[in-house]
DNA sequence: TCTGGGGTCCTAGGACCC
DNA sequence: TCTGGGGTCCTAGGACCC
């Protein structure tokens, strides 16, 4: 049996841990730059207001209506997500992070617990010990654990667990569960299942294998599989990531190819960190700029490109070097631009490096990086950085309210006291 | 004025091979 | 008049997820 664990309005729930204020009263998290909302409390929810919801359209909502507005604090919630699966881990070794808040568990051979009561516990240690409710959905497969997670969050009743172990109740749920709800069928997908008349969840697993594989590729017939209760997917192992991104958005927009390169060098060394991290390299950059999407009083560019490095590489300045080749190749005068973004791929890892035949990354960059990394880790984060970044903070991100980093700040604590 | 960021997987089609 | 068959690899784009 699969559980899928779900941390209820995860962001909510962090900012509401070291702030009890903020219990029963409607909260809203807000994206990077203050831009729309990503996570509501259930109070907020009953307020009515929606998911991605642009912050400055619902502005005075939030006043009228008390809404506690905050800025995203990854700090903290990356923290708390790690405490939660700290415990998670003593119930099962068989566990996927599946994102910071959701997370599979597989259970072997618990046929003398009963996995309701099991989860129950978990559930409320978790609380317990993290103040974070989550809700949990527990069934023979991952897709239809997912569906149970739903029912758990769905019915208060239930106390946040729900065992589906039979066939009645799978059947009894996916005759409830609309098609857009189920885990895999996004807006394209339900849209064109709605055409066809399918609204249910039942009604997918009615069509036929031979349809949904022609209609929907393998990716809707595993799902098919995992609905009527026969598992196709495992869980999944740690990976190191095949693609590595660092993208922005401005607090306004730009026209100076001074400033944007500055941000294409920036983004491109916390990349090259995050590759030495993970212990890979890359051989591939690929370089965005956009400009405003929303505005269309201006003319729109967007334009991104791929540049190979000769390579592998995770220096960042090989890396901040490719990109700016690329930004020099794509970027045109006079356009007011909003986004910019570098994204490294053709990743392999560190230990297992091709070596090219004609050229090869200067043998100084692997003694400069390993010691810019130590200085960083030790005096904080980009204090030692290349020449062609600022050296004075000049970009800023909106982040008008930003909470406290509880968990990993003891400083910042002592001086709001 | 203002609208996020970071991932995965699959398929089709082009370029190449013998 | 008339021009094969069977592969692999790579990439862009589209779909999905949180």
């Amino acid at each position: 049996m699969y559980a899928l664990v779900d941390c209820n309005n995860f962001y909510v729930s962090c900012e509401r841990v070291f702030n009890p204020t903020l219990r029963r009263v409607p909260v809203v998290v807000l994206s990077n730059n203050d831009g729309c909302v990503i996570s509501r409390s259930s109070e907020a929810k009953k307020l009515g207001i929606p998911m991605g919801a642009a912050a400055f359209e619902y502005q005075k909502k939030f006043q009228e209506s008390g809404i506690k507005v905050f800025s995203s604090n990854y700090a903290l919630y990356g923290d708390m997500s790690n405490r939660v699966y700290r415990i998670l881990q003593n119930y099962t070794p068989d566990i996927e992070i599946y994102s910071i808040d959701e997370c599979f568990l597989h259970f072997n051979n618990f046929t003398d617990n009963p996995l309701d009561k099991y989860c129950k516990k978990l559930r409320q240690e978790v609380l317990q010990k993290t103040l974070i409710p989550t809700c949990v959905g527990i069934a023979p497969t991952k897709a239809l654990a997912k569906v149970a997670n739903h029912i758990a969050k769905k019915f208060p009743e239930l106390e946040g667990v729900y065992l589906m172990d039979t066939d009645e109740k799978r059947i009894k749920a996916l005759k409830w569960l609309n098609i857009e709800d189920v885990w895999g069928i996004g807006r394209r997908m339900s849209k064109r299942l709605k055409a066809k008349g399918v609204n249910k969840a039942i009604q997918f697993t009615e069509l036929s294998d031979e349809y949904v594989r022609k209609e929907f590729s393998v990716v809707g017939l595993r799902l098919k599989k995992e609905l009527e209760g026969i598992s196709v997917l495992g869980l999944e192992e740690v990976q190191a990531k095949k693609h590595i991104a660092t993208t922005r958005s401005f607090d306004t927009t730009y026209t100076d190819k001074e400033y944007i390169k500055e941000r294409i060098t920036t983004f491109a060394v916390t990349c090259a960190e995050k590759l030495r991290k993970q212990k890979s390299t890359c051989q591939l950059v690929t370089v965005f700029i956009y400009t405003n999407r929303f505005n269309d009083q201006q003319e729109q560019y967007s334009r991104s490109i791929n540049v190979s490095i000769p390579y592998p590489t995770n220096s960042d300045i090989e890396i901040a070097k490719y990109a700016q080749k690329g930004l020099n190749l794509i970027f045109k005068q006079g356009y007011h631009y909003k986004k910019a973004g570098v994204i490294v791929g053709g990743i392999t890892p560190e230990h297992e490096k091709q070596f090219n035949l004609f050229e090869d990354e200067p043998v100084k960059h692997r003694e400069i990086m390993r010691t810019m990394d130590q200085l960083n880790s030790k005096y904080g984060t980009q204090k030692l950085k290349l020449a062609s970044q600022a050296l004075d903070k000049t970009w800023k991100m909106r982040q008008e309210h930003l909470s406290p980093n509880y968990t990993t700040k003891w400083n910042e604590i002592l001086e709001i006291r």
